[in-house]
DNA sequence: GTATTCTTACTCGGATACACGGTGTCCGAGTAACTATGG
DNA sequence: CCATAGTTACTCGGACACCGTGTATCCGAGTAAGAATAC
């Protein structure tokens, strides 16, 4: 069970875009450079980032990645499952119903309680997740990072 | 972030193994049989168990594994980290020490606010799956169930 | 000076190779039960 | 009848291929800004 690295990625991400000025874009290049990671592979997830609506795109120049929603609306949960996906962890191939310890049907109307367990394991996890958002992130870092954020952000862009 | 398969397969095999007599054992075949499942890569997954401690298994004739606790010591999460590791799904490589928009150090004393929120997901989910035991799997069981597993793991061992 | 047209350079977007870990399989070492035998 | 030695068949345990998913990369389509030009 482990989640892709680029999951770092997008967050770090998320919460750089979100220190930006209202309205303000930053391009794929711009933030691979900021951390120093290859940036085809982070304009893909980032394009994954947009598919699920997290972030909007606009191309040509000037052109790059804003947050499509202010960021008390964009919840960790919503950015870790755009790069690794909603499936659960966890899959119930129902095994109890085969081979020689098949258990009667009457015995499966419920769903298997270990996958119950496994289940609600996994929602605890996205509550804890989804309860946290990106302005969250941002009021508990030290206060003068957000206005050196768009300083640096700036330059590389030769805005 | 996706569970090996062979999670469903020794969550149900140490639910069997504890329904058994105490010091009864059952044989990776017998098991493999019993859920229609690969019988020597099943045997891999139950020597891992084997090697976190929670089952014991004999050789020879009449061998094969056992509860090395009594069902009540054994959780779901010890069963889960001995296929699947210890290893915490999200891992921080720090890049926000690197690249063009790496902070100074006097910024990162604390760890990064992002791994310690994807951490305390982590932590909910490990403390959920270790509150609940094989025993507790058990007693949710159709009352029906115990003595039928029992009857039907011995007429295959050719007990 | 201003509006218009054109060029240009920059952006995203999807399609294409590589590598590692889970999946599946196999054969060998060890052991406890069973059998046959001798007392 | 009982103890003993030998045989046997069954068990776990670790070492060896295969495949799918994440990782990394590339090039093409589209667009908005900027410059040059005509009025």
């Amino acid at each position: 069970m482990k989640l892709p690295t680029s999951t770092e990625w997008v967050l770090h991400c998320a919460t750089t875009l979100a220190q930006l000025e209202p309205g303000a874009t930053a391009s794929a290049k711009q933030l691979a450079e900021y951390y120093d990671l290859p940036a085809p592979y982070l304009a893909k997830q980032l394009q994954a980032l947009v598919r699920a609506g997290v972030l909007a795109a606009t191309t040509g120049p000037r052109g790059g990645f804003r947050l499509a929603r202010p960021a008390t609306g964009i919840t960790l949960l919503q950015l870790v499952e755009a790069v690794d996906g909603a499936a659960p962890p966890y899959e119930c191939r129902e095994i109890r119903q085969q081979g020689r310890g098949a258990l009667p049907p009457e015995d499966c109307r419920d769903t298997c309680i270990l996958a119950r367990k496994m289940g609600e394991a996994h929602d605890v996890w996205r509550r804890h997740l989804d309860g946290t958002t990106v302005a969250d992130i941002i009021a508990e870092l030290p206060p003068t990072v957000p206005a050196r954020t768009r300083s640096r952000m700036a330059s590389t862009g030769g805005r």
